[in-house]
DNA sequence: AACATTTTGGACCATTTGGTCAATAACAGG
DNA sequence: CCTGTTATTGACCAAATGGTCCAAAATGTT
C-alpha cells in the first residue's frame, strides 16, 4: 500500500455539490470549486476527473442523498394526502430560506439538460420518479378516502409540474407565504 | 452627420436574445454572440456596452416583445377561462417544439436572479404581472360564470406557479402530450 | 473637394479558464 | 531502512475569456 488520502471523498463531493447548487455549472470555476472543496488541484482531478465528471458526481450525489428519502416518504404506503402536503410544504420552506438555491435538479434541467445528454438522463429519471411518487401517493390517498382522483396520470403530472414550478418561483424570491398559498391550493384541488 | 450604421439595432438585439435564450448567459461567449448577431465586435460594444448590458437589453426585449401581448390577452376583458386555457396550451406547445429553450425569463430566474439584482428586478416584475394577469382572467371567468373561485389570490399564485413549472418540465423534455394533461388538469380545477 | 463625425474591422490586451506535469512527501510491506 | 506506490503541492500550459485601441472607411455638411 501507499500514502492515504487526506480527505473524505464524500465530504468534498458534498462541498462541490453545494457549490454547484448555489452557483450553477458554468459560473463555478475550478479555482473557486477547489477553495470550496478545500482540496488540492491534483487531488480533485485524480479523484473526480474533469469538471464535467465532478458535476455529474455532484448531481448524482444530490439525487441519492437529497431526493431519495423525500421521494420514499412521498410514496410510502401510509403517506397519502399528508405525504403530498409535506412534500410541497417542505419544498416551499426549504427553497425560500437562506441560500435561495432552489433544487439542483431543476437548476440543472434549465441550465444544462438541452445541451448535456448525461445531465438530461439524470433529470429525466428524477422527473419520472417524482411523477411516480405522486401517483403512488394519490393512490394511497384515494384508498384512504382522502382524495377523489378521476385521472391519476393527469393529476400526477400536474403535481410534478407544480413541484418544478417552485424552483423558478423561489429563485424569483416569491416569499414563503405565497408559496404556502400555492401548496394549500394544490391540496385543496385534490382533497375529497 | 456621419456614417450610418450597417445594421438595425432591433434586428441584432433579437439575434442576441435568441442566442442567450438557447444558450444561457454564462455559456454564451462574446465570440459566439458576435457570430450569431452578425455584427462587428466594436459595433456591439458601442451599441450595447458590455456583455451584461447586452443581456439586460435582450431580456427586456424579450419581455416587451414576447410577453406583453400574451399577458395582454390573458387579462383581456373578454378573456376569462379561455384566455387561461390558451395561455397554458400555447406555452406548452411553444416550449415543447424544436429549440426546447423554455422561457428566457424562467431560465434567467434560475441562472442569474439570485446573484444579479438587475435580472432579479426584471424577473420579479414579470412574475408580478403574470400573477396579476391570472387574477384578472379569473375575475372575468367568475363574472362570466365559467369558474368558481373562492380565493382569487391563492388560485392566481397557483396558476403562476404552474406556468413556471412548464420551464423545467420542457427542458427535461417532458413531451407535449403530458404537458397537455397538465394544462387540462389546471383548467379542470378552476372550471365551475 | 475638404472636413468633421461616426462606424467598422482587426490587431491587440490582461486575465481567467480548465487542465497537466514533475518534483516532493507520506506511507505500507519486504 | 529501503522500496514501490500513491497523494500532495505548486509551477506551468495553451486556449479562451471579456474588453480595448486605433487606423481605415464611409457618410452628410460646408
Amino acid at each position: 500500500m501507499a500514502r492515504a488520502k487526506e480527505f473524505d471523498r464524500e465530504v468534498v463531493l458534498e462541498r462541490a455539490m453545494n457549490f454547484f447548487w448555489s452557483q450553477g455549472y458554468e459560473a463555478a470555476s475550478m479555482r473557486d470549486l477547489l477553495d470550496a472543496m478545500q482540496i488540492g488541484r491534483q487531488s480533485l482531478y485524480d479523484t473526480f476527473g474533469d469538471k464535467h465528471s465532478l458535476f455529474l458526481a455532484s448531481l448524482t450525489h444530490y439525487y441519492e442523498m437529497g431526493v431519495g428519502s423525500v421521494l420514499a416518504q412521498l410514496s410510502a404506503p401510509e403517506g397519502g394526502l399528508a405525504a403530498i402536503e409535506d412534500y410541497f410544504d417542505g419544498m416551499a420552506c426549504r427553497m425560500t430560506t437562506k441560500p435561495y438555491r432552489s433544487c439542483l435538479l431543476i437548476n440543472s434541467a434549465i441550465e444544462l439538460a438541452p445541451h448535456d445528454p448525461e445531465v438530461a438522463a439524470i433529470v429525466n429519471r428524477f422527473v419520472k420518479k417524482l411523477r411516480k411518487g405522486f401517483a403512488k401517493a394519490l393512490e394511497v390517498a384515494e384508498s384512504k378516502g382522502e382524495a377523489r382522483v378521476d385521472d391519476t396520470d393527469a393529476v400526477a403530472w400536474h403535481l410534478t409540474n407544480s413541484a418544478m414550478g417552485l424552483g423558478p418561483m423561489s429563485k424569483a424570491r416569491v416569499p414563503y407565504k405565497d408559496l404556502k398559498l400555492v401548496s394549500e391550493q394544490i391540496l385543496k384541488n385534490i382533497r375529497a
